[in-house]
DNA sequence: GAAAGAAGTGAACACTAGTTCATGACGAGT
DNA sequence: ACTCGTCATGAACTAGTGTTCACTTCTTTC
C-alpha cells in the first residue's frame, strides 16, 4: 500500500508553496516586514495558518526564502542589464542603474528585504543575498579595472560601498520622499549612479556620459 | 507641606538617569540591541525594573534617548575633526574619516544604533540621528563646492550616499571581519574615505593625498 | 520624631504572535 | 467501494518581555 503523490498533487503542492511565498511578498511590499505575519499571509494565500507550517518549518524559513527569491530576481536583472551593455564601464553603470531603479520602483519591498527589522533572525539569508548582489557588482568592477578603465582597488570593499550608497540614499530613512514623479526618480537614479561611478574612479566627465547611456534602457524598467 | 527636591536628590536622580542610559549603552555595545532589555539594563544600572519606568516612559523612549545620546557624541567628534582641518576638502575628508574610525572602533554599538532590528519603533530617533550626521556632511560638501573644489551637485543626496557607503562597507553584514588588526583597520578607513571623496568629485590623485592627511590625526582616535 | 509625599521595588500581569496538534477532508491504491 | 496515508484546518497553547501597581523605603518638612 505504497502511497504515491500523483503528478497532479505534486503540482498543486508546488502551487500552494508559491502562493504562500507570493502572499508573503505582497504583504512585505504592502506593509513591510511587520506585515509578514503567519496568519495574514495564510489568509492572503487562501490557506489556514497551520498549512503554512506544512511548507515552511518556521517563519524564519519563510522569510529567508522570500529574501532569496527576491534576491534571485534582482540578480538576474542586474546580469541582464550589464551583459547588454557595450563595454566594462557601461556594464558597471548599467548594473548600478538597475539596482537603483529596482529599489526605487519597489521601495517598501526593498527596504523589507534589505534592512527592515524582523522579529526572527534572517541575517544569514540577508547576508547571502547581499553577497550575491555585491559579488556581481564586484565582478563588474574587476572587469573594468582589468580593462584599464578604473584604477586598481579593493573591489570587494568598493562593491559593498556602492551598494550601501545606493541603498541608503534611495530606500533608507533619509531617502527623499518625492520620488514618485518619474522625472525626479530619474534624476535620483542618475545622481546616484554618477556618484557610484566616480567613487570607483571614473572621471567626472566620462561618468556623466555613462550615466546618460545607462539610464536610457533602464527607463523601460521604470515603466514596468 | 510643600515637598521640595533638595539639590542632593536632584543630583542623585540625574545620576540614576545617566546610569540607566549608560547601562543601556553598554548592553548595546556588548550584545547589540537584542541585549537592551529592561530587566538586564536595570540590573546593570543597579536598580529594579520598575525604576527604569520612573525615568523613561517606555522602552522606546529609553532607546530613543540612547540613540540621540550616541548621535550627539558622534556629531561633536565630526565637527571637531572637520573644524581642525586646514581647508574645505580636508574638512570633508576628516569628517568622513571620523565617521569611519568611530563606527569601526565600536562596531556593535554602531550597528545597534544605525540599523539593528529592535522590537519597538525607534525610526523617528534613528531618522533624526541620521539627519544630523548627514546634515553635517552635507554642510561640508556644500562648503567645498562653493570653494570650487567640487563640482556642483545635490549635496543632500551625496551626503546620504556617502554615509551609506561608509556604514555598509564597515559595519554592515558584508563588512570584512578581520578589522581588529590596526593596520587593516587603517587600510579600510583609507579605502572608504578615498571612495567617498572620489564619489563627490575629487580627482583620484588629489583624493589620495587628502586621505593620507585625514587619517593621520584620526589615528589618535583609534588608540582611544 | 511624626506625618506626608516621593522614589524604589519586583512579582504578577498582559499582550502579541509564532507554533502545535487533535480532528476532519481528500486522494491514492486495491 | 473501502482502507489508509497525506494534507488541511484553526482553535488552543506557549513563550518571552514590556509594563503595571500595591507595597516598602527613603526624604523632606514642621
Amino acid at each position: 500500500m505504497v502511497y504515491r503523490r500523483t503528478q497532479q498533487v505534486v503540482k498543486r503542492l508546488a502551487a500552494r508553496r508559491s502562493a504562500i511565498l507570493a502572499a508573503a511578498r505582497e504583504a512585505a511590499a504592502d506593509g513591510g516586514m511587520a506585515a509578514v505575519q503567519i496568519a495574514p499571509v495564510a489568509t492572503r494565500a487562501n490557506v489556514a495558518a497551520g498549512t503554512v507550517y506544512r511548507y515552511f518549518p518556521s517563519k524564519a524559513d519563510l522569510i529567508s526564502e522570500l529574501i532569496a527569491d527576491v534576491s534571485r530576481d534582482e540578480l538576474a536583472a542586474i546580469r541582464r542589464a550589464a551583459d547588454a551593455a557595450p563595454g566594462p564601464s557601461s556594464a558597471l553603470a548599467a548594473a548600478v542603474t538597475t539596482v537603483a531603479v529596482h529599489v526605487l520602483s519597489h521601495r517598501k519591498l526593498a527596504w523589507a528585504i534589505l534592512a527592515e527589522p524582523v522579529d526572527v533572525d534572517v541575517t544569514a539569508s540577508r547576508l547571502a543575498s547581499r553577497r550575491e548582489i555585491a559579488g556581481e557588482i564586484e565582478l563588474r568592477i574587476g572587469v573594468a579595472v582589468r580593462a584599464g578603465h578604473l584604477p586598481a582597488q579593493d573591489t570587494a570593499l568598493a562593491a559593498t560601498a556602492l551598494l550601501g550608497a545606493v541603498h541608503e540614499s534611495l530606500v533608507g530613512p533619509l531617502a527623499p520622499d518625492n520620488l514618485d514623479d518619474p522625472g525626479r526618480l530619474r534624476d535620483a537614479v542618475q545622481t546616484v549612479t554618477l556618484l557610484a561611478l566616480r567613487a570607483v574612479g571614473v572621471m567626472d566627465a566620462r561618468a556623466r556620459g555613462l550615466v546618460v547611456q545607462a539610464v536610457m534602457p533602464a527607463r523601460i524598467l521604470v515603466g514596468a
